[in-house]
DNA sequence: ATGGGTTGGTAAAATGTTTTACTAAACTAG
DNA sequence: CTAGTTTAGTAAAACATTTTACCAACCCAT
C-alpha cells in the first residue's frame, strides 16, 4: 500500500497538517528541526501525493487534454510529441484522444476530459462547426472554467485561443515556386472543399496565380480528402488537363501521386512537377525527394504549451480572457520534386 | 459552475444517496416514479459527475498509463493509435508520455501516473534494466496495485504480462527470403547489440543462415541504432564486404540505406537486395517499395488491452497473478526491394 | 504579574462522490 | 390490533489531501 500523510504524521508524532506544511514548503514557521525530521520520514517511507486527492482539494490536475484527429498521421504525431514534451517541462501530463475528424467525437473527449478535470485543452477541430456548436464548445469550456485552445485549424470565434499556420502564405509559396519555373498549367488538388485550410490554401494558389496575371482556371482544382489514396485517384484527371505542375494541399496526397506516376511509367520532375504542403518525415526519402511547404511544428508545439501555461498561471480569467490567436509562418522546402518548365516534357 | 449532485438533489428535494443510487442505477428499489424525476433534473441540469471525486472514493480512474519510446516513431504512433481506441471502447481514457528510450524517463511516467492512480500501465521498455531495476519496477507497481504490461519488448521477468512479437522469426523469415534469392552475402544492419530486440532478430537471420548451410560471418554484421542515419552510415561498410543483400533490423535505417544508395548511384533492387523489419506506413510509398517484415500492430495493440481489461475487471489480484505472455507472428511482405542473386549484379 | 507578541503547532472543514448502516412509515398477515 | 415485513429513503462515514482558523506555551518588557 501506498504512504499516505498520515502515516508520515504518526511516524514523526506530529499532525498531517504540519506534514503537508513542510512538504508543500508553505512559508510557515517550522523549525528548521521538524522539518528536517519530517522530510527525512517522508523519504523514508517513500511518500508520494496521492495527485487525486490533491486536485480533489487544489481544482487544479496538473493535465492537460490533447485532441487531435488522428495520431498515426505523421503531422499530429510530430505535434503530439513537443506538446507532451513541453507539458512535460512544465509539470503537466497530458491525456489524449484521437477523434477521426469527427464532431461526435471531439465533443465526446472534450466532455470526457472536463470531467476529469484537465486543466486545459489544446485541440485541433477537424470538422465543421455550426453556429450552435462553436457556441455548445464554448460554454462547455466556460462552465468548466477550462480554456480552450485551438492549434493547426480554428473556429470562426474570437473567444477561443488560436496558434495557426498562415496557410495562404503556404499556398502563395507553393505556386510562386512553380510559376517561377515557368509552368503555366498548375493543377492543385484540395482537401475537403470547405475546410477552412483546404480554402486558405487555396486562396493562397489563386493569389500566385492572380500576381502572376496567370489565370485561375476552375478545372484545374479537383477535391481530395487528404489521403494517399485521393492524391492517386486526382493523377489521371491532371493528366487530362494537360497539367505540366500540382501543387497538392498536403503530402499525403502528393505522395499518392507519386505512386499513382509510377504506374503510368512517369517520372518526376521530368513528367510532372509536385510541391506538397506539411514537410511531413518521410519526404526526404522520397524519389524524388519531395519539396513542400514547411510548418514549424516544433515552434507552434512550443508557443502553445508556453501560451497555455502563461494563461493558466496567470491572473486573468484563463477561460474568457484568454482569446487570442498567433499566426506562423510556413516556408517552402526545395527538394527535387520540381523542375524548370520546357516544352518538350509534355508527354 | 458544474452541476453537482447536491445541486440534483436539491432540485429535487430528495438526499444525494437516492440521487447518487439512481444515477448509478444501482439494484436498489427505488421507485420508478423517483428515478424518473431524479433522471430528469440530471439532465435538465445537464449533470455529469465529477470524475475526480469519483476516483476519490471508488479507486479506479478509468485511465491507463501509455509509456512509449518515441510517438513520432510510425509503429509507436500507430500502436498508441490502436491503443486509444481500444481503451475509449472499453470507457478508458489514457495519459501518455514519451521516453525518448532512457530508462530515467521511464520511470519518471511511471511514477508519474501510479501517483495519478492510473488503473493499469502499458509500457514498451526500451533500455537495459539491471536486476534491481526491473525489481524496482516490479515493487512500483505491486505497492500501487497497478498492474504494468510490457508490449513489444519485455524484461526478463515472468511477473510482467507481455505482448510481444516473435522476433526470432521475424529475422527468419527475411533471411531465408534472402537467401532463397539466391543471395549468398546477406549483410545484417542490427540495432543497439545488446537490446533484446537486436539479439532476437539477429538469432533469427543466423538460424536461417544455419538452416541454408550458410556459414555465420560475422564480419557482414553491423551495429546501428534503428535510425535513419545509421542505416546511411551502414551502406559502405555492408558494400566494402561484398554483400549483395541486406537485412535491416528495421525499416527506418533501411530508409538510411535507401538514402546512401542514390548517393552511391546504387539502385535498389539491382544492385543491392534489401529487406527490413516493422512495416511502416511509407514503405510502400518508397521507391522501390520496401520489402518487410511485418508486425500486426494492430493485434497487437487490440490483444494488448483486451487482456488488459480483463485483468482489470477479472477478480485475481490484478498485479501478482497477471503475468503471461502471448507471442504475435510476424509475417514477410514481399514488396519490390529484393531481386534474384546473378553473378553480374556485382559491382 | 500582566499583557503582548512570537513560536510551534493542531483540529476541523472542505473538496464531490459512493456506500454502509440505519429508520420511519406504510402495508400485510394472523 | 399487533408484529413483522417491505418500501422509500436518509445520515454519516470514507477517500487523501490542503487550508483556515485557532490555541497553548513561552518569552519579554513593563
Amino acid at each position: 500500500m501506498r504512504t499516505t500523510v498520515k502515516d508520515v504524521a504518526k511516524a514523526v508524532g506530529l499532525s498531517t497538517t504540519t506534514v503537508s506544511l513542510v512538504l508543500n514548503n508553505k512559508p510557515n514557521r517550522i523549525p528548521e528541526a521538524t522539518r528536517k525530521l519530517v522530510l527525512k520520514a517522508a523519504k523514508e517511507l517513500n511518500y508520494r501525493p496521492n495527485h487525486i486527492a490533491v486536485s480533489m482539494v487544489t481544482k487544479k490536475t496538473h493535465t492537460i487534454g490533447l485532441i487531435l484527429p488522428d495520431i498515426s498521421n505523421l503531422y499530429f504525431s510530430e505535434l503530439a510529441k513537443v506538446i507532451e514534451e513541453q507539458c512535460h517541462k512544465y509539470g503537466y501530463n497530458v491525456l489524449y484522444g484521437n477523434t477521426n475528424g469527427t464532431l461526435e467525437h471531439e465533443f465526446e473527449y472534450l466532455n470526457l476530459f472536463v470531467d476529469r478535470s484537465v486543466d486545459a485543452v489544446i485541440m485541433t477541430v477537424s470538422s465543421n462547426y455550426s453556429e450552435t456548436d462553436v457556441k455548445r464548445l464554448y460554454e462547455i469550456g466556460e462552465t468548466n472554467n477550462v480554456p480552450i485552445m485551438m492549434v493547426d485549424r480554428t473556429l470562426d470565434d474570437p473567444r477561443f485561443m488560436s496558434v495557426l499556420l498562415d496557410q495562404k502564405l503556404g499556398g502563395f509559396l507553393a505556386t510562386s515556386y512553380l510559376i517561377n519555373l515557368g509552368h503555366k498549367k498548375i493543377a492543385c488538388i484540395t482537401g475537403p472543399k470547405n475546410l477552412r485550410i483546404s480554402i486558405e490554401r487555396l486562396e493562397g494558389y489563386k493569389s500566385a496565380l492572380g500576381d502572376a496575371g496567370l489565370p485561375f482556371d476552375r478545372s484545374l482544382v479537383i477535391e481530395g480528402d487528404f489521403s494517399v489514396d485521393s492524391g492517386s485517384r486526382a493523377l489521371p484527371y491532371i493528366l487530362g488537363q494537360n497539367a505540366t505542375a500540382v501543387f497538392s494541399l498536403n503530402d499525403m496526397m502528393a505522395i499518392g501521386v507519386y505512386r499513382e506516376c509510377r504506374r503510368y511509367h512517369l517520372s518526376i520532375p521530368q513528367d510532372l512537377s509536385i510541391v506538397g504542403f506539411d514537410d511531413i518525415f518521410i519526404d526526404e526519402f522520397l524519389e524524388p525527394p519531395l519539396s513542400t511547404i514547411a510548418q514549424p511544428v516544433q515552434e507552434i508545439g512550443k508557443y502553445a504549451v508556453k501560451k497555455m501555461m502563461s494563461v493558466l498561471e496567470g491572473k486573468k480569467n484563463p477561460c474568457t480572457d484568454a482569446g487570442d490567436t498567433k499566426i506562423f509562418k510556413p516556408a517552402l522546402k526545395v527538394r527535387g520534386s520540381a523542375l524548370k518548365f520546357t516544352e518538350k516534357k509534355q508527354i
